[in-house]
DNA sequence: CTCCAGGTTCCGG
DNA sequence: CCGGAACATGGA
């Protein structure tokens, strides 16, 4: 995607122009998108939920499913161009009741300080594929390099799709990863995973486990289903759950949040396990303990880059 | 060089 | 049920 995209013509008569003519015929094509309450993209483009997104200019470049887009923040509206305003509306949960949300979440230091550090953050709904995919390849993994394969990936196994004088790629599908030898996956810098991936990618291709049925499952039905593709367990299915099939309480624990819990809610505890973790969140948090989760990870990690040390 | 990163899986107590 | 170890790779 990158460099190309940046591209938009070439061969241009007048080269001095072209930038200013670009952007003029760019704006003009942008569709505002309402919304209700607070919403900051580039929190939530930054939060480490999806991984596929590059700035460019004032906005990002990005897909939504197999549709290039451009998105960029404006005082007080999201536009796009590329997709419908439902569909950007749908994707970045703008209908998400905000407010409502963040009121409903406990009233202790640590979570003011990460929902007053993150205003505006919100939880995507990406495609179901892509999102268990991703995940199953972000074990013990720095997003950076998250980012990185999802590249690789799209760019060598994905569709392409032209885009403004460039071009862009989906993610790829079960179908296409399934066919591939795992020292394929591998030369995409995937590690122990990419023998993970094929295998979920041939048992989502084949129909062992389909995902849309997975949908309407109840939520502990859905999280075990998901616990049954190789490379997901209790965090990854976790991350599926909240970021693709719209369960908002489920609570994704990796090193990040462990540290918060156990330095924040398990202070002066000594051993604490991952299963007694997991019951304090899933009860603590509440109905949308997974945005509560998201809030308290985003702030942990961008105290991190700060040089902060632990919060409160 | 060592440490760590949005973990999962397998194996003994 | 619980704690350890193995598993790849790249950046700090």
């Amino acid at each position: 995607m990158g460099d190309q995209t940046r591209r938009a013509s070439r061969g241009g008569k007048s080269g001095g122009t072209e930038t200013a003519k670009r952007r003029d015929h760019l704006a003009a094509r942008l569709t505002d998108v309402p919304y209700v309450g607070e919403f900051n993209l580039e929190t939530t483009l930054n939060s480490g939920q999806v991984f596929h997104w590059r700035r460019r200019g004032a906005g990002w470049d990005g897909m939504i499913g197999d549709a290039p887009c451009y998105v960029v923040q404006e005082d007080t509206a999201l536009r796009v161009h590329g997709v419908e305003a439902a569909t950007a509306r749908q994707y970045f949960g703008l209908d998400h009741p905000l407010a409502d949300i963040v009121a409903s979440f406990p009233r202790d230091t640590a979570m003011e300080a990460a929902v007053g550090a993150c205003r505006g953050l919100r939880v995507i709904r990406q495609p179901l594929w892509e999102c268990v995919a991703t995940f199953i390849t972000s074990a013990q993994k720095a997003v950076p390099h998250i980012a990185q394969i999802s590249h690789t990936l799209r760019s060598r196994y994905g569709r392409r799709v032209e885009w403004e004088g460039g071009a862009a790629f989906t993610y790829p599908t079960p179908e296409a990863l399934a066919v591939l030898s795992e020292e394929e996956l591998r030369s995409c810098a995937l590690g122990y995973r990419a023998k993970n991936l094929l295998k979920t990618a041939q048992m989502v291709a084949n129909g062992e486990v389909d995902l849309q049925a997975v949908a309407r499952l109840d939520d502990g039905e859905a999280h075990a289903a998901l616990c049954r593709l190789a490379g997901v367990g209790p965090k990854v299915a976790n991350c599926a759950l909240l970021f693709a099939f719209e369960r908002l309480s489920a609570f994704p624990i990796d090193v990040w949040i462990e540290r918060v819990l156990r330095t924040l809610y398990f202070a002066r505890k000594r051993r604490v396990t991952t299963k007694r973790m997991q019951e304090f969140s899933a009860n603590y948090f509440g109905p949308y303990g997974g945005y509560a989760q998201q809030y308290l990870f985003h702030h942990a990690r961008m105290q991190k880059k700060a040089g902060g040390l632990s919060g409160a």
